[in-house]
DNA sequence: ATTATCTATTACCTAAAGGTTAGTAGGTAA
DNA sequence: TTACCTACTAACCTTTAGGTAATAGATAAT
């Protein structure tokens, strides 16, 4: 049974509904630049000082060399990291944090405090 | 050529490494509860008031009733919202949030912002 | 009577993410 | 000269997320 609705319930609706779409799409546009697996490791990696290959490597455990490679080069495309190749004996080369990637801290902080208060309620449940 | 470095360097390298390591945990537990296409968008939904199966799927638009259906076991399962049913005629169905998932609040707000400032980005970079 | 709606479930399929292994081209250290 | 480090790349494979379509059992609408 379908009740009849005033038109003025039908605007709240509507304006509500769009509300709700905006934030949905606000948030599949900041999940779609920043999910997966690896590229705010290799962002909390880099704002930890770590800006070689090998050191990124290192520190984001698990990283494949396959894997890292092309993180970086789409996180170099999307303007949150620069490559920068210093001519010399031994040529080397860093990856360095744009001031672009520095937008991401909000998120990066409350999805850390978020994701430590979870592991601990999931102890919590476990025992 | 490798250098020595004094014991309180490296100490304090491990304290480093250890919080990055410590936050990329975090990050990681996070994505994993909350990370796919899908969760974060019931969630929201679900916020402003949609509880039943087909309202969501409407709501949450592109999901198909299979991928819904299985989120919804998820989310129940991680404790996030609880499945309701009413006997009667007909049974209703419901869904609803649990005060586990408002834990959440600060994370999606976060993820709106930044995926709203970031599309403006975008807009700005192609034009 | 039959058509549609609600809340799913099942089987099947595709595409994308990511892992494994190996190899490269240069340099460095023993 | 043997072996290892750096910064990758290529080929290949597996896993998983998610999409499509069909179906089901109930009730409600026309």
């Amino acid at each position: 049974m379908k009740e009849q609705k005033e038109s003025e319930e039908v605007v709240v609706n509507k304006e509500f509904t769009d509300e709700c779409h905006r934030v949905m799409a606000a948030v599949s546009d900041a999940l779609y630049a920043i999910g997966g697996k690896w590229k705010l490791m290799i962002i909390i990696a880099m704002a930890r000082g770590n800006n070689r290959f090998t050191e990124l490597q290192r520190q984001v455990t698990g990283i494949s060399a396959r894997v890292l490679s092309s993180e970086l080069k789409e996180l170099e495309l999307n303007g949150f990291i620069i490559k920068k190749v210093a001519v010399g004996y031994p040529v080397t080369i860093e990856y360095q944090l744009l001031p672009y990637s520095h937008t991401l801290e909000e998120v990066v902080a409350a999805m850390t405090k978020w994701g430590m208060q979870h592991r601990e309620k999931i102890k919590k449940d476990r025992s």
